[in-house]
DNA sequence: GCAATCAGTTGCATTTTGCTACCAATCAGG
DNA sequence: CCTGATTGGTAGCAAAATGCAACTGATTGC
């Protein structure tokens, strides 16, 4: 698919927020779920399918959504199985907010003591906590910023 | 509320992955985009109703359980307004993810071209990339990492 | 060929969402 | 005090999304 494709048809909630246009991609309950584990290894409907829970009908037309808006490509498969959904390059690019989500997940949504899973590096050691930052690596907060509306000068 | 009620009469997803366990608390269609009017200075009702053209039962609701959730605090207004609604430690720990998606949307949902509103710091300049790294500070991508499942040692 | 598995689709019940109207409390003016 | 406007919701109902279970059609293994 072009570029362009992904932008006809779609009506945004709050069109000039980037932050509103993430969401009406893959803002509902199961997409960034499948984002999470194409990028952990699964390629096949019933992989999604096993590891999700999702039901089967919702699974496919997640798929279908996530193939039309650009962020999973469906492949034949080299062999057997009939196609592979692979992450395309934006969708591999959700990779800083599948981290963001997972460090808040790990730090508020467990009981202290809880076990969970970990995302860890090649030599096995978690990564370092995600921290917003300017331009010159100070670390920034909501109260050190500003959203400035678009304009066209 | 106590850290510990926020987990009461929780039925998580997929209870070890903290990414599933985020969706869970703020992974429906409106509560970060609340969370993210909140971070721009919003605090009444009409606030994020006017924001977020957001249905007046469903807000409700939703700040509601954001509150339950530990996300926001209502707080009784120093006067004249009834309460106002702020971010908790967690729901301000939420920035990150919200950077996230704002620099995700901006790079992956316009045409080139369009406009959008940005995000400054006290300069006025855009904030630096979010990039996930270890812990020496090399770029990790899905392809140099794993999640390596909970085990109780 | 025959059974099992995979990748879906279809139909229907349940749940969530959204719209509109309504209501209660405050507030400002006179 | 009375009136009207504004804020912060709730109630009822229609529409949409979701979930479950059963079914289909192609492929694979034996």
């Amino acid at each position: 698919m072009t570029h362009a494709a992904r932008f006809d048809g779609m009506d945004w909630t709050d069109a000039p927020c980037p932050v509103a246009r993430t969401l009406d991609l893959v803002g509902d309950r199961w997409s960034l779920l499948i984002v999470r584990d194409a990028m952990d290894g699964a390629r096949s409907f019933g992989d999604f399918q096993h590891r999700t829970g999702i039901a089967r009908n919702i699974l496919s037309d997640r798929l279908r959504r996530l193939v039309e808006r650009g962020i999973l490509d469906r492949q034949p498969a080299p062999s057997g199985r009939r196609q592979v959904y692979v992450l395309t390059e934006a969708g591999r690019d959700l990779f800083a907010v599948v981290v963001a989500m997972r460090q808040w997940g790990e730090r508020h949504a467990f009981a202290p003591g809880e076990v969970h899973s970990v995302l860890v590096d090649d030599d096995g050691l978690p990564l370092a906590e995600l921290r917003p930052t300017d331009s010159h690596g100070s670390t920034v907060t909501t109260d050190t910023t500003t959203v400035v509306p678009p304009h066209d000068d």
